[in-house]
RNA sequence: GUCGGAAUGGCGGAAUGGUAGACGCCGCGGACUUAAAAUCCGCUGAGUGAAGACUCGUACGGGUUCAAGUCCCGUUUCCGACACCA
């Protein structure tokens, strides 16, 4: 009997089972203080790196699905390490982005702050739940000593020409004075204060991802994902195979070159659609229609991207007034503007073949352009006037000399016929766009570029007795001005770029990011001349996309992590986290990983061998948690009722990691009746004696599934399994010890704190987390005898125990033999008898 | 629309093509208690039956097989992602 149990003082928790609070903090102490987790390192035994995606820590707190990724690692960690497996297993803090920002507008609170005593909070979180991560190597992606690496790695890109300052639109909100990101804009208006937002070009680091794009396609193949996280990367990569195209404009204009997947249906082209933002758009317009024309490129310029790609929009488009000459057949075609026509895609421009495409033949319908058939199931039209586009592959009709084409021949035909013409050529197009990779803001890395200060005649701003103020000054009137030609690297040596301390957040009241207001970080002399840094900062996007990287390595000044350190972890053998991270954060880190392959500094071309994304919990109504509608759990108030033992083994035995299933707080009474029942067996007495058979085999098949199970992270069916093994057990006079110690070995990497107090009480002094995992005996993990299904024309009719071994002979005639089944055969013609040896007996009659 | 995933008792879920519903929740009955809670024992897919037992049953319609929740074809519904990318 433990000091609990016997304390007057405790009875209440005495008579709900043992005092979990206790013994929780007890061993969570333990942990902590002896380092138990810290990861081991030793280049003869078998290495693991189990990564959980870090959160970013807001001010509210932890949540119920937090802990659902991270408890589902936090046993496959521990079994690992039982299974003689070095582990890394750590946790950080993606602590960069807006809300801190807007907390600090808000109320004038540095984000620093808000950020320390929110990491503050989610650290005691989830140390509460007693997770074995190696907190030594705690990252924070706001740490200088940690962004300093992030703007390495920024400079590395530079370098090698994949960061670079392009004119894109930005959502600038003149009301609210700032910048708004993508998210922060809904239908056009600010999610704060519905205010309108106009699209304004903005200069803006751009990282080019887009030349990474046949490796990031190619190299999914290999890695053990989800098939649906790989089949969203690749639709967002977007590669798409077909030709490039020369129309003839007439009027001596030059020609007007197309991209398409259907080089096919040439022929079936009846008119040519440019994007608004086409660069020739100008030149191709008539007098005639000048003034429609500029009105509806305006009106385009003016709408958002989400505006322009509303499915459900009306297509419009204006005639330019100008034809295009068909390059097969001579004929004029009209070339319209229209913005179905994305200008950012392809060429920018599209010959319509109404026919065959759904988004052409809607135009053309609205615009009573014609519509010529040219492919259809049989070679011969379909029934006319269409009713929509036909899509499919299928045979050519009215293609010249190509008529009568398969639509895959067809193809690589019109590639030679074009290419031999000199009229195009075959082409490889992809979706995947540039990163745009900086953010107005102030709570985020500073990007390490600045730029020679130029009087008006382009001569470099000389120091004088200016101060930075002074220069500010000049710029704001016109004087000088900044050299974005020339960016600049900030040396490796002087890294981190700090960001500057100021109490100024609020927006600039321009499109010019906070730290422009800085004038004493942002300006300085160099050999006596003036300099002004980027202001712009990195989206939180950066951070993670090398985190990984640095929880090899923590503390290392010298470089993002050391050689040996890369050598020994890499890659992440498991990634768990939530699939919301499908694409972006994923294809970004994936990136970045790549680029630093280029650089020799990792070895492995993917950072994440194995992913796994944990399923959403719902609230307890089966809707999505969330504040409105007073569905959230709060995993706090969950830790106090039942404890951490308990809340981990209930959100692991919902159901598989990966589905989405609701939340029931009634499912916790049944996880902590379990632990309590597991105490309670240990008041039984424990003996040396040897176990019974049906007990021992009990256990070693048990000790087999959950061992299984939990390195297929199965990990509801392995509870289970243990639940399971409990019930035979409390039917026990005694409790033999072994079983009472391979039992709380294999329960310790689900309720580590129970174990580890049972493994004490069963006279260890050391903690269980580096106990060797109990073998199993194969031969116990079998019964001698074995219950077989007998079925007659496929329907169970009777069940016959027999010997395991028994022969197919000898299982057919207990079978044959057997009452029940002999009902089922009486008057009957036995046509045919199927054994299976061990597992079943099927018999037809007639 | 496209891509990915799912559909099994009152609920969460389990089932290498071979005894559907393991394990748990809820519920019901019993023991203990002055009583309740907690705990322990038992029952718990639907239907028929006194019982032995039988019939039906894994979204729907077909098919393959001695045997299908599981494999194949088609349909419906739900969830998630993408969505004018030519």
């Amino acid at each position: 009997m433990t000091a609990e149990s016997t304390n007057p003082d405790n009875h209440e928790t005495h008579r709900h089972g043992y005092d979990f609070a206790a013994v929780e903090a007890k061993w969570q102490r333990h942990w902590l203080a002896g380092a138990i987790f810290a990861a081991r390192n030793d280049a003869a035994r078998r290495k693991a790196y189990v990564l959980d995606m870090f959160p970013y820590p807001s001010g509210a707190g932890l949540h119920v699905g937090h802990p659902e990724g991270y408890t589902a690692t936090d046993i496959y960690c521990r079994y690992l390490r039982m299974t003689g497996h070095d582990v890394l297993h750590p946790m950080g803090w993606d602590a960069f982005g807006l809300p801190a920002e807007q907390y600090a507008i808000k109320t004038g609170t540095h984000p620093a702050i808000t950020t320390r005593a929110n990491v503050a909070t989610f650290r005691k979180q989830i140390q509460a739940l007693g997770f074995s991560y190696d907190w030594n190597r705690e990252v924070d992606t706001t740490d200088p000593g940690y962004y300093k690496w992030t703007q390495w790695i920024f400079l590395q890109l530079f370098k090698r020409g994949l960061a670079y300052t392009a004119e894109v639109p930005v959502n600038w909100c003149p009301a609210l004075g700032t910048v708004l990101a993508n998210e922060e804009v809904i239908d056009g208006k600010s999610e704060r204060g519905a205010h309108p937002v106009v699209r304004m070009p903005m200069r803006q680091w751009m990282l080019r991802i887009t030349a990474y794009a046949e490796r990031l396609l190619g190299d999914l193949d290999g890695l053990q994902w989800p098939e649906g996280i790989k089949a969203q990367q690749r639709t967002w990569i977007g590669r798409s195979e077909g030709a490039e195209v020369d129309f003839a404009i007439e009027g001596g204009l030059g020609v007007l070159r197309v991209y398409t997947t259907r080089p096919d249906t040439l022929f079936g082209s009846t008119y040519m659609v440019v994007a608004p933002e086409h660069p020739l758009v100008e030149a191709m317009t008539t007098d005639d229609r000048r003034g429609e024309v500029q009105a509806y490129v305006a009106a385009a310029r003016s709408r958002s991207d989400r505006e322009r790609t509303d499915d459900s929009r009306q297509k419009t488009g204006v005639f330019c007034g100008r034809m295009a000459i068909h390059p097969c057949t001579g004929a004029p075609i009209p070339i319209w503007v229209a913005d179905y026509v994305l200008g950012g895609y392809g060429t920018g421009a599209i010959m319509a073949v109404p026919a065959h495409d759904s988004r052409d033949f809607a135009f053309a319908r609205a615009y009573e352009l014609p519509i010529r058939q040219v492919v259809s199931p049989t070679g011969q039209p379909l029934p006319e006037p269409l009713q929509a586009a036909y899509t499919d592959d299928g045979v050519a009709l009215d293609s010249g000399p190509f008529t009568g084409l398969p639509t895959a021949q067809f193809k690589r035909a019109i590639a030679a016929w074009l290419v031999e013409r000199g009229l195009g050529e075959p082409k490889v197009h992809w979706k995947l766009r540039d990163w745009v990779f900086s953010r107005q803001r102030y709570w985020g890395e500073p990007i390490p570029i600045f730029y020679p200060v130029v009087e008006r005649d382009g001569t470099a701003l000389q120091h004088g007795q200016l101060q930075p103020s002074d220069v500010a000054q000049l710029i704001a009137q016109g004087a000088a001005r900044l050299d974005y030609e020339r960016p600049m690297p900030v040396p490796e040596t002087e890294l981190p770029l700090r960001l500057p301390q100021t109490d100024d957040f609020a927006p600039t009241g321009n499109p010019e990011p906070p730290l422009a207001k800085c004038h004493a970080w942002r300006y300085f002399t160099q050999q006596g001349a003036w300099y002004a840094r980027e202001t712009n900062t990195m989206p939180q996007w950066a951070g993670s996309c090398w985190y990984y990287l640095r929880y090899l390595d923590p503390n290392n000044e010298a470089a993002l992590a050391s050689p040996e350190a890369i050598a020994r972890w890499l890659p992440v053998d498991l990634y768990v986290g939530g699939a919301e991270h499908a694409v972006l954060h994923l294809l970004y880190a994936r990136f970045w990983h790549k680029v630093l392959f280029d650089c020799g500094v990792v070895h492995q071309a993917e950072p994440f061998q194995r992913l796994v994304n944990q399923g959403m919990i719902l609230g307890e109504d089966g809707e999505k948690m969330s504040k409105s509608r007073g569905n959230v759990i709060n995993p706090d108030a969950m830790l106090q009722v039942f404890g951490a033992d308990a809340f981990r083994l209930y959100e692991m035995f919902m159901g598989p990691l990966e589905a989405v299933k609701p939340w029931a707080t009634a499912g916790l009474h049944g996880t902590r009746r379990f632990l309590n029942r597991v105490w309670a067996l240990f008041d039984k007495p424990v003996v040396d004696a040897p176990a019974d058979d049906a007990t021992l085999r009990a256990l070693h098949k048990t000790i087999a599934k959950v061992g299984d199970d939990t390195r297929e992270l199965r990990l509801n069916t392995a509870i289970a399994a243990m639940m399971a093994l409990l019930n035979d057990l409390v039917r026990l006079p005694n409790l033999p010890r072994s079983v009472a110690e391979p039992f709380v070995l294999i329960l310790a990497p689900y309720a580590p704190h129970l174990s580890e107090e049972l493994w004490e009480r069963l006279g260890h002094c050391a903690s269980l987390a580096w106990q060797p995992w109990p073998a199993h005996d194969p031969a116990l993990c079998v019964d001698d005898t074995v219950e077989i299904p007998v079925q007659v024309n496929g329907k169970l009719r009777g069940k016959v125990v027999v010997a395991k071994d028994t022969a197919a002979a000898e299982l057919e005639r207990v079978a044959l033999a057997d009452p029940q089944v002999a009902k089922w055969t009486a008057d009957k013609v036995v046509a045919k008898v199927i054994v299976v040896p061990g597992r079943m007996v099927s018999v037809v009659v007639k």
